[in-house]
DNA sequence: AAGACACGGTTGACGCGTCAACCATAACGC
DNA sequence: GCGTTATGGTTGACGCGTCAACCGTGTCTT
C-alpha cells in the first residue's frame, strides 16, 4: 500500500535481472527435463543421491542430508518417501537419537546415480560451463557467494549463530 | 550406461557450478516466498500480471503471453485458469482467430501488480542487484545471454522466437 | 471442395513443494 | 522426578508444473 520510494532499475540492472530471470527458468527446466528423459532421475533425485553417494557408507542422517541439499524438512521427507517406494533409498532407525532417521543408498540407487553422473556433467558443460570464459566462471562464483552470503544473513539459524559469536 | 569420457570439472568450474546451483535454488525460493507473504502473489502470478500490465489495453493473446513469459502452453493455461477464478484476469474470445484466446487484466489484477511491484523491486535489489558491482552486473548479463543463446539453438521453436525478438 | 495437417488452447493425471499441524523423543529447569 | 520446551521427522491438504492426449479451428494441397 505504501507508495514506496524504491528507485527504479538502471538499464544495466535491468539487463542483468532480466537476463538472469530468463536464464534461470529455462536452464533449470532444460537440465531437469534432459536428466529425467535420459536417466529417469529428476534434478531433486540426483541431488539427494549424490549427497548419499559422497557420504561414508552411503548413509546420512536426515538432518545432515537437509544441510547438504538445503531443503525444507517436509520436502525432504516427502521426497525420500517417494524415493523409497522407488527402491532408490532405504530408511533406517537412528541409534544415537531414536527420533532421528538414517537414509541409505540401495544398490539400485547407487547404480542410478553413477549412471546419471556423466549425463548430468555433460549437460551442465554444454548448457553452461563450456560457454563461459574463465573470467566469467570466476565472476559467476563470486556473484553466487555474494548472494548466498546475503541469504545467510536472513536465515534465522545462521543469524542466531552469528549473533552468538558477536556476544549479543 | 555408456562409460562416457566427459572430462571432470576443474576447480574453477566446480566453484562456479556449485555456487550457481545453490544460489539459484535459494534465491528463487526466497524471492517467491517473500513476494507471496507480502502481497499474496506468487512469482508466476507476478510474471503474468506484469506482462499484461505492460501490454496495450492490458490485454494479450495467449500466444503472445506465452512468448513473453516463455512457459509451456499447458502451464500457462492452468495458471491462467487459477488466476481467473481468483479474479485477477479474464478470458475473452479472440476475433481474428476463433480458436485463440485473449486475456485481460481485471481492475483487481491491476491493483495487485501495482501494489506488488515495489515489493518485488526492493527484494530483487536487496538479494541480488545491490550486492553486485557494475562489472558483476554486466558479467551476469553476458553470462545469461550466452546461456540463452545456447538454449535457443536447441529448440527450433525457441530459436524462431529469439529471432523474432531480434527483429529477424 | 475434400482431406490432411498444423496450430491455439484445454484437460486430466500425476509427481513435486510448501505450509501448518502433528507425533515422539530428548533436553532443560525446578 | 515432572512439567515444559525444543528438536527430528512425518503427515495432509493444496496449489503448481509437466506430460500426453485431446478438441476445435485454420491452412495447405490437390
Amino acid at each position: 500500500m505504501a507508495t514506496n520510494g524504491t528507485r527504479p532499475l538502471s538499464e544495466r540492472e535491468q539487463r542483468a535481472w532480466d537476463g538472469y530471470r530468463r536464464m534461470q527458468g529455462l536452464l533449470a527446466s532444460q537440465l531437469n527435463r534432459q536428466l529425467l528423459a535420459e536417466t529417469g532421475l529428476s534434478d531433486a533425485d540426483f541431488a539427494i543421491l549424490s549427497a548419499l553417494l559422497a557420504a561414508p557408507e552411503h548413509r546420512l542422517r536426515g538432518l545432515a542430508l537437509r544441510c547438504e541439499v538445503q531443503w525444507e524438512k517436509s520436502r525432504l521427507s516427502h521426497h525420500l518417501g517417494r524415493m523409497q517406494t522407488r527402491g532408490l533409498v532405504v530408511r533406517e532407525d537412528c541409534v544415537e537419537d531414536s527420533r532421528g532417521a538414517v537414509f541409505r543408498l540401495t544398490d539400485a540407487g547407487r547404480a542410478a546415480v553413477e549412471g546419471a553422473a556423466d549425463d548430468r556433467l555433460a549437460a551442465v558443460r554444454s548448457y553452461l560451463l563450456d560457454l563461459l570464459t574463465p573470467e566469467q566462471l570466476d565472476a559467476l562464483a563470486e556473484i553466487s557467494d555474494a548472494v548466498l552470503g546475503r541469504l545467510a544473513q536472513d536465515d534465522p539459524h545462521r543469524r542466531a549463530v552469528a549473533e552468538l559469536a558477536r556476544g549479543t
